[in-house]
DNA sequence: TGGCGTATGTAAGTGGCGCAAACATATGTA
DNA sequence: TACATATGTTTGCGCCACTTACATACGCCA
């Protein structure tokens, strides 16, 4: 457990030698620590002491690289959200420009995000300290949902700014949120519910995509 | 502020005379208070002290009506879901039964839901203290999603115990519960889109349920 | 009516956390 | 070499979750 964390970690500084008190790269080993505690802990529940502690430092090294609690998630956050645009554009490359294809790769990607760490996407979308304003974070949340955009409106064969693009993107975006959340939550299986995940995609598909009489 | 939470609160107790010590009613009194907290300052920033201080006792009294902070929240989850569940079952009831406006109906009450308190839909649907195999959380849980299963099979002709209605019935409650995660978290109007929710729900209930070639 | 057990409240204490100083040490540059 | 700056530590404050010991009211039974 405790070790997990020390093997990546103490590599950079301590063990080069450089004695412990600047190791040079803390903020990166931080965001590492609290990127763990709040996958297997949750956003709720981790504590910037405990980061601290992880990347061991001081409990108020912290404060030299962040502002406070919530400026950690949100770099945190930022992060998350690069990774996702990243993974996206890369599951859907193997399939050619326009295809149906290409929109079940982002639903999957999205899915299995959401599967592989609950913790990070429940912060990512669940937390209220939405930064409501913050530049930073809708450009980063524009290129996830960009991707989107992009890729129904190469479908419909019209601009991604093609209003009836954003709005088909909408829906396919909410169905496949609402589907992550509630498979994180366990309601499906709660309500004796078992997802065929690629059936539900290509039923989503197919009625919010492929049924639609062309666009405009 | 503190005066708002006094107008209601005091009446019950203290007014009538009888002292303050025990005043009878304090677990609903606190409930009452966390909810207005939750709902203000969201579930991860709400304090128990606070709550307490709130409804004008000690800060250890609520202990001796929950075990712990968790506690007290499943039981506002526990409140919240069953007021869910009256409001939908009221909503459609004036609709016919079987009619596709139930459906919609439905939809409208849920997304409502999330838009009037995003802090208690965060709480109901977000926290990640899920109480996993919690019992009373999935029978209450249950009667939310139940009504959808209902109506949709209804809708359809067949038994709420049909497969296919459920599967219809959760790819509905998917995208109406993750376009009420998008519109609370503010992420729609970020990326310049504004949904015309009646649209949204028809053209949904379009594609995932009416062209639906007959179920069985 | 009176006494007793129990339910429900308070006060005080423990340990942890977020965060702010004030202080210490390393680093880069003149 | 000296100084400004970046980055770390120690200490301290206030708040919180939760516990333990104590106090008070209420219900019930003799």
């Amino acid at each position: 457990m405790s070790t997990a964390a020390q093997t990546g970690e103490n590599t950079s500084a301590e063990v080069a030698g450089k004695a412990a008190y600047h190791h040079g790269d803390l903020r990166a080993q931080l965001l590492n620590a609290v990127r763990q505690l709040v996958e297997t802990k949750g956003a709720e529940n981790f504590s910037i002491a405990e980061a601290a502690r992880v990347a061991g430092v001081s409990s108020a090294a912290p404060y030299r690289h962040f502002k406070d609690k919530p400026e950690i998630l949100k770099a945190l956050v930022l992060q998350c959200m690069a990774e996702m645009s990243a993974t996206m554009r890369s599951v859907m490359e193997p399939y050619p420009a326009g295809s149906i294809d290409r929109i079940n790769a982002l639903g999957h990607c999205y899915i299995n995000f959401a599967r592989d760490h609950p913790g990070l996407f429940r912060l990512v979308f669940g937390i209220s300290e939405s930064h409501d304003g913050d530049a930073e974070l809708a450009t980063k949340g524009s290129q996830v949902f960009g991707i989107v955009i992009e890729t129904v409106a190469d479908y419909f064969g019209v601009s991604p700014d093609h209003p009836q693009a954003k709005f088909r993107a909408y829906m396919l975006w909410s169905v496949v949120h609402g589907h992550s959340w509630l498979i994180i939550d366990g309601k499906a299986k709660m309500q004796g519910i078992e997802v065929d995940e690629a059936q539900f995609l290509q039923q989503i598909a197919a009625g919010l995509i492929e049924t639609v009489d062309g666009i405009e």
